[in-house]
DNA sequence: TAGGATTGTCGAAGCGCTTCGACTAGATTC
DNA sequence: GAATCTAGTCGAAGCGCTTCGACAATCCTA
């Protein structure tokens, strides 16, 4: 290992010199600093990154905890993760991966231990039990997902609430009157976590602000699950027209199930989903969707955390606006006739 | 930030002894470990990260470098991920992040900074850049996924080889003649990919052996791919009656298109996917399949990295042998008359 | 052109831990 | 009962880096 001293001895410099050229926190004159990053080159230095952390108490690592439960959507989990580990190497940080097994006690130790400088917590509850522990760090956090009670926190987040809120107008427009909301699975409803409970705030008070008919079923991915659901809501509501879609996994079979039952997307049923684009743009009908924005809740996050790392940056609350985009599965409600 | 020293004077002990209770590499008096556990557990003591890894000159961290291409099947990787998270935990190892993004030079990176101890390169391919380096490096790595070339190499992944032969030889027994593989997306072939050609490989020689036709399509997945990927394939090769699909995300569109043919599946056409397990049983129809043991493949490649890191743990390449399902996508070939 | 500000460089003191050798007591040996 | 072990503990020397204060040398400014 080449360490900063043979890089100076090199160099024909002290070892101080070659840290302010690589972390540019005093001038150097141009020629030194070019002998310097010569050697650097040269040699094939790499900075240890023990010893960094220990003599300037950080770690250039931030610590992304996702869930690890297999209920959630797996693809926008790791679109995230990617997202926040390419943006985080753009800013000179790296990314430790924690699986939501470890609990709080992730928290306590990747702070305690100075492991990470940051972090960034998902899959967050309502009433999630690392909340204390992140108001109370020395550390800055950034969630993805919002839990109940914002203050002190800084998160990132689709919004939820105006997500099904746009799902609710767009079948109303439409002409629908009844509507079945295919939820989650029923474990995420009853973790409270955040962005399904808020998304069906948002839809059940701008339905009844419009005056519509609303019935939400949890419902675990694939085709028995939905089978089952399918059957019950059509049984108790036997005029829905209009399905809001937020387990990605019962899209695919919900579209089929129509089909078989010979209800036409979108001539008898109209389907919005809440979902990635890729998905409603693959799936076997056009979903009209509500995209979630795995990228740039990534990316933001990190952005924000990097501010918050460098000083400036300060507890906010981003909530970045639904966009629903229109396709084949959406249309006017049939007439009542 | 509490450190050793303040917990070494609060049970009364030196700071060496403290250190030799944490990592038990010198015998300690029972009384005194408990008087210094208690103290730990008192001040809530954490040893920080950087100054073990400076002392120690080991991190206890391991990079995962997972691809950030968008044509894998993110859900495998996630499990994978996720598999490697926790087992790496279970062993006292935090993982790191690494996208495929920085390419060979994140090898070079953490080797040379000991940013991490170890390494667990994904979506290799056959004669990936980043061998050359893993094999001239004094930290250990283990790969999921086969190069070309494994001397001097310590590799888990699924038979892909096997796994070929294996859907090839149940297509065989039940009758088939004509099989069309519907292959991953072009780009995966295009990078050599081992385990796509290796599937391959394995598909083409058994059907040479058990002298069926084999015809394969590369395909990115959706609909509108399938559809024309289909169409080329029955064009071709009308008298097709087996399927082996390996693109996840292309599965739920070839059973729909045959549907919407009217060819029946498993009457008409049978169809065998290389795919999780899960998927295989949420899709339309329930899947013959081979599954892909993710899970497993991340656990296996952290233990055996762990072997390495402890001193016993040889190079060696664990191919995990193929397991077909039958369910309800495959059965006898229709007769030709 | 003297005084103060600025720029570029160095030396040394740590950051908090691990680990080696040394030391003390008691146990074991012949 | 002297010689030898062994178990248990300590002190001190680093690991490789950052950063502070000090110091020359150069630059202004009046």
């Amino acid at each position: 290992m080449v360490t900063l001293a043979e890089v100076a001895q090199h160099a024909g410099v002290s070892a101080s010199t070659v840290s302010y050229v690589l972390s540019g926190k005093r001038s150097i004159s141009a020629s030194t600093r070019q002998r310097v990053e010569r050697s650097i080159q040269q040699l094939g230095y790499h900075p240890n990154a023990g010893a960094r952390a220990l003599a300037s108490n950080r770690s250039n690592i931030i610590a992304l905890m996702i869930p690890l439960r297999t209920d959630m959507y797996m693809p926008v989990m790791m679109e995230i993760a990617i997202a926040v580990a390419t943006t985080a190497r753009a800013h000179g940080y790296d990314v430790l991966l924690l699986t939501g097994e470890e609990g709080p006690d992730a928290v306590r130790r990747v702070t305690g231990s100075g492991l990470a400088d940051a972090m960034i917590p998902m899959d967050v509850e309502l009433d999630d039990e690392r909340l204390p522990l992140l108001r109370g760090s020395d550390r800055p956090s950034v969630l993805i997902g919002l839990p109940a009670d914002t203050t002190g926190l800084t998160c990132v987040d689709l919004d939820f609430g105006a997500t099904g809120a746009l799902c609710v107008e767009h079948l109303a427009k439409l002409g629908h009157r009844d509507i079945a909301v295919i939820g989650e699975a029923p474990g995420v409803y009853e973790r409270h976590t955040g962005f399904a409970e808020r998304t069906l705030d948002g839809l059940r008070s701008r339905s009844r602000e419009l005056g519509l008919r609303l019935l939400h079923r949890p419902c675990e991915g694939g085709y028995d699950a939905m089978s089952v659901t399918l059957a019950r809501v059509f049984d108790e509501r036997p005029s829905t027209t209009g399905f809001v879609v937020q387990n990605e996994s019962a899209v695919e079979p919900l579209l089929a199930l129509l089909r078989q039952q010979g209800r036409a997307v979108p001539e008898d049923v109209s389907v919005v989903a809440i979902c990635p684009d890729q998905l409603a743009m693959q799936a076997s009908v056009r979903l009209t969707s509500v995209a979630i924005p795995a990228q740039e809740m990534g990316r933001r996050a990190v952005e924000l955390l990097v501010a918050k790392l460098e000083g400036h940056g300060t507890d906010e609350v981003v909530l970045l606006p639904p966009e629903l985009t229109v396709r084949a599965s959406s249309g006017p409600a049939p007439s009542t006739s």
